[in-house]
DNA sequence: CATATATAATTAGCCGCCATACTATATGGC
DNA sequence: GCCATATAGTATGGCGGCTAATTATATATG
């Protein structure tokens, strides 16, 4: 696999320093290269629809509620900001998958719908990103797929334990 | 481990729509979760020092280079633009971590280098850095490490081949 | 020598994310 | 009923990516 041009560079250095755990470093650097691999891939099948991974997850959610959400609902269920998602419905707006109509009870409040043009697209693009993450993952055994959710876990209690208090 | 929020919702959905290999998805969404909680830890760790990864990879480059590098080596060397790398030599300088010389010999060029500030912030970080990269993958024995690099490489085939030519 | 082309760095504008600050509206306590 | 406080959505500005365009300088070619 090859890693991104960055990590490459500091691997190369962390090398050349004989740094402790070269192998540990490379390890993480697979991690974070095939997580952005991965992001990449996704982004350039989403691009053809107008969408981006931040507005695909608000069709999402908005294609599940069919009486429509409003903004903070979505900012909450998306685990982003209110103001992103203000950016986000502006994208969707523009390109007219959603529409932005008043609420009846709350004069501050937004209900957010799907378009016609959002719930065919949202067929589409479920139906399509489906199949590409099951690609994906999809030469991996079930016992291999157990070892990395495995593996991964592992790695992950360790994050956030492994610097706070270090000498700086 | 605990799923980006965003990932949670997406994987809801996917269950509650019956979605084919939700196993596949969820492995994915740890992929994706715990590269995001990496880069989180990593900035997490970066920012009291005046430093983004973009500028951390840029501060490592030029602590190598005694010479001093031009930006457009720089910008090779990192992967990114060179007017990404304007954007964070204009972050570094703000910082008083490195400053733009001119090249005697092509006065179209600038040459780079760390100031002493820069360079003893560069001795503390990589160091940190360094500590903090081997905790993360510190609990994995080696034939575990194996086995998950050889997963990560399995995974990083499909990447690009797995929805090019998919009935739209 | 003059001109065309290539290269170095920057600027400007877009995107998506964030935090912060603002306006409008609801709501609860006195 | 009135005012303090909370909440809804948005505006603003920063960061770090990108592309495309600009300006200055080098270099190669006729």
């Amino acid at each position: 696999m090859v890693l991104e041009q960055k990590y490459q560079a500091l691997l190369q250095e962390a090398q050349r320093r004989q740094l402790p755990d070269v192998a540990g470093i490379r390890l993480c650097f697979q991690t974070l290269s095939l997580a952005s691999a991965i992001d990449r891939d996704c982004a350039a099948l989403l691009a053809p629809h107008g969408l981006s991974e931040g507005r695909f997850v608000l069709l999402f959610l908005l294609d599940a509620a069919s009486e429509g959400l409003a903004p903070n609902a979505l900012a909450e269920q998306a685990g982003v900001t209110r103001a992103t998602v203000t950016g986000l419905l502006d994208g969707l707006e523009r390109e007219a998958l959603i529409e932005r109509r008043a609420d009846a009870s709350d004069r501050r409040a937004l209900r957010i719908r799907l378009t016609r043009k959002g719930k065919q697209t949202a067929k589409k693009v479920f139906d399509q990103h489906g199949r590409w993450i099951a690609g994906l993952f999809g030469n991996l055994s079930p016992s291999e797929r157990e070892q990395l959710a495995c593996l991964l876990d592992k790695v992950a209690e360790n994050i956030g334990t492994s610097w706070r208090g270090m000498p700086q």
